[in-house]
DNA sequence: ATTATCTATAGATCTATAGATAATGC
DNA sequence: ATTATCTATAGATCTATAGATAATGC
């Protein structure tokens, strides 16, 4: 049943998006390595010939979705780049983004399990972070680079924290309100 | 083996002061139900006298965390009149609160895994987070309830978000200007 | 008699590995 | 010959339950 080497690292690719999607939704503990792998199309045995532990992957698809996330921004900010801090924001702290934890932000997703995995996990996803801190500075106001990155810093935080606050509450109102009132703060009222 | 009534009940409490800091350091899927009872000096047998299942505990631990919390807070913003929200922040946004999760904000350890459990432990959370809301906004500024509701709401989504994040990055140096910078954003400058 | 806890276990799942298979790529 | 994937399984762990035990509380 050997494949190609071309589509061995398309496998191998499937098996990271896959677990970038499934991680977010159920949690690192919340998916084994025998469903992942029956959800990329693949049998589990043959995982170990693609990464050395479930962890490893875990570091790769946390990468995965957080420089997806980057693409992302990057995208709506050329779009819109009278407010291209607030695009983000909104786009962010929207209902689509907080019912599709699948597709979101991995540090709102993951954040807890990733405080938990080994360094080569944190360090890749601190990288990430960086990256992130710098985009959104990029596109804070502030009269210095040093209160841009703070700026840039405390808005993503405000971000995550509603986003892990919507999701946890069963409220439906309440998690409205959660996003809309990050959202008020964050971003200058529409004139 | 079997104790009195009393002391049935006191272990009860003990298992759900157990879970409640080892649910928050290993995370719920991170501990069985075996190593909690063992951790709270019973066998694993006994467990469903207690509770119904792992998730019922989970509700429990949960809310007891975040009562403890909300308890914390109103002690400090009695003994800080002048700067209570201040206080509040400060504290939340401490390494020490950082580094000792099993201690701490249940939102922020747990909060993925509350998004993900059933509608009894999501219920009981909300409850919470409306208490802790209400306790923030009467220590608020702004000129109207709603006023100072939107800025308790966002004041603790940046603090969850803060601590997220600085537990999930393995850079210390980057884990504190986290820190700084949302605490420099949500309090006034001391004089 | 009731009941809190115990031992023991069912049945499912977990990560990881061993060895077989079969197609690629030299 | 190499190697990507497969089947099969080891060994550990998981939640939950059954039934025994022994002390409480009527």
């Amino acid at each position: 049943m050997r494949v190609s080497r071309e589509q061995a690292a398309q496998n191998r690719e499937r098996i990271v998006d896959t677990a970038a999607r499934l991680f977010r939704e159920k949690g690192a503990d919340g998916i084994g390595v025998a469903d992942l792998m029956k959800a990329a199309g693949l049998t589990h045995g043959g995982f170990y010939g693609h990464f050395d532990s479930k962890e490893a992957l875990l570091g790769e698809a946390a990468s995965r979705a957080l420089d997806g996330a980057g693409d992302h921004w990057q995208a709506m900010m050329a779009q819109q780049p009278g407010d291209a801090l607030g695009a983000v924001v909104r786009s962010y702290l929207s209902p689509a983004h907080r019912d599709n934890p699948g597709q979101g932000c991995a540090i709102s997703a993951l954040g807890a399990d990733i405080s938990r995995a080994g360094p080569a996990v944190r360090d890749a996803v601190t990288a990430r972070a960086q990256a992130q801190f710098a985009l959104l500075a990029a596109a804070s106001p502030g009269s210095s680079d040093d209160e841009r990155r703070r700026h840039a810093i405390a808005t993503y935080a405000a971000m995550v924290g509603a986003m892990v606050l919507a999701r946890a509450v069963s409220d439906e109102a309440l998690s409205q309100e959660i996003l809309a009132a990050v959202t008020a703060t964050l971003v200058a009222p529409p004139a």
